[in-house]
DNA sequence: CATGGCGATTCCGTCTGATGGAAGATCGAA
DNA sequence: TTCGATCTTCCATCAGACGGAATCGCCATG
């Protein structure tokens, strides 16, 4: 398998794979080079996905991811849906505390952001909507590895963990440590593990089947903050969109949710 | 054209299409109805599209949206990149009033709402984004309108103009007057014209071509509140995005970019 | 002003892989 | 147990996707 030519809807999908966040405009040489499809081949279904609108063309001749893709996109149940659900409450924790408030989900060994709410003075952090990231760095995805399936889990403290700061988790024993910590308190903390000079308190949202779909989190400057005052805020927004989403665990007595182990 | 056979990158396109607001989760069934695609193609199709990330499928066996489809989708300009620019405005503009803070673009004749914010106390509306609208009823819409291609307008003052409520803009004449107006005063107000409970102050956000890309709204109730008062608020809104986008306009003085006419 | 290189576009003969009817599998309701 | 509806798999056929090659346009270089 994987030998034989791709097939047309594969072709179709390698186009627009090759669209990033690094990567949105390319001319049709750069798409053809980047997906190893021949110009003449990609020039036809360029034009084909052009004309349906799922790509958009400037007088400059570049490709765009075009609007009528954005809008199925929207459709994405972890994207708008759950955005729509949590968005008054990371509004709330926003205007409570005027610092970077992010909204992620995992998927597969990574998180993919996807709501933020940056606030013109808070920590410059680089996150960004729709960017991806390694779980075990950052805040929101050890929130939700800590309360991902346990095969997850075990890829993730097998895995390779990659170093970004001299903080970040490095090894299995310490991710798995962490991890079991975080499910004790119901919220992680990562200490300049990605960027020294960041910090972000995280808690998970769970969904109507009582798994945890998706992280809240607040990113504070590092040094000096005292980010114990932020916990009780990411809890309680964390634990109203799980209510908003119908999660029984958030239904229950606020204890029992928060110390259940499992 | 038309009557033959649509191509393989058709019939993908059209399985994505076939998502929309009202059908976000469809069986296999559906989708074939849907699109006319036979069981057996569209079941194919289905699969590649599932194992690329296009289409997730959950243990009911339903079909909907992916997350790697909308990663994809968030990278489109006037999606993504839009709200990112707008967005510590909106945000501004919502944590100063509390209302219905909207962001839309025009396609066509229509709007598409880019992003909302919604107090959980504001006046309810049902737009949402990813959701079109005609555009001569909304307050975004005539802003937009208000600035598009000539061409456009046209098409607006001599189409059909379907009425939500008496106080929508039934005739060309009355349209093309209210263009004018919106023109000169550099806002738009829609006041229940789409439900009658409720009105809208617009203003259109340009982009570096000096083209209106966009229309920041906010949405009041219509009785007895003194929708005056948001002018300023909206006007400033939407030129701090011009300007964060690099409209030459938004970067000249404040009374030439107001006052020009076209 | 000629030349060369690169990208975009069009053409069309070849042949591959998409197609979809049919049959089997599954499930639920009557 | 039977019937209907949906999902899935199979495979012989042939429509239409493919892409090499030719053309055109653009720009930088000599």
């Amino acid at each position: 398998m994987g030998s034989s030519r791709p097939s047309v809807t594969e072709r179709v999908l390698s186009i627009l794979g090759a669209f990033s966040p690094g990567r949105t405009v390319m001319s049709l040489a750069e798409i053809s080079r980047q997906t190893g499809l021949p110009a003449a081949t990609a020039h036809r279904l360029l034009g084909e996905l052009t004309r349906w609108g799922a790509l958009e063309r400037d007088d400059d001749g570049l490709y765009r991811v075009g609007l009528r893709l954005w809008e199925v996109g929207a459709l994405a149940p972890r994207g708008l849906g759950l955005r729509e659900a949590a968005m008054p409450f990371l509004e709330d924790l926003y205007e409570a505390t005027h610092e970077n408030v992010q909204l992620a989900v995992l998927d597969g060994l990574e998180v993919l952001y996807v709501e933020r709410i940056a606030g013109r003075d808070a920590v410059h952090v680089f996150t960004q909507i729709g960017l991806r990231f390694p779980a075990h760095a950052t805040g929101v995805g050890l929130a939700l590895l800590a309360h991902a399936h346990p095969d997850v889990q075990e890829r993730a403290i097998t895995g390779p963990l990659r170093r970004f700061t001299p903080k970040t988790l490095g090894s299995g024993g310490q991710l798995r440590r962490a991890l079991a910590e975080i499910r004790r308190t119901g919220v992680a903390i990562s200490d300049g593990q990605v960027e020294l000079h960041a910090l972000s308190v995280a808690a998970p949202v769970f969904g109507p089947a009582d798994i945890a779909v998706a992280a809240v989190s607040i990113v504070v400057p590092a040094d000096g903050f005292d980010w114990r005052v932020l916990v009780p805020a990411v809890r309680a927004s964390a634990r109203g969109i799980s209510r908003a989403l119908g999660a029984p665990r958030a239904l229950r007595s606020p204890d029992s949710a928060i110390h259940r182990s499992d």
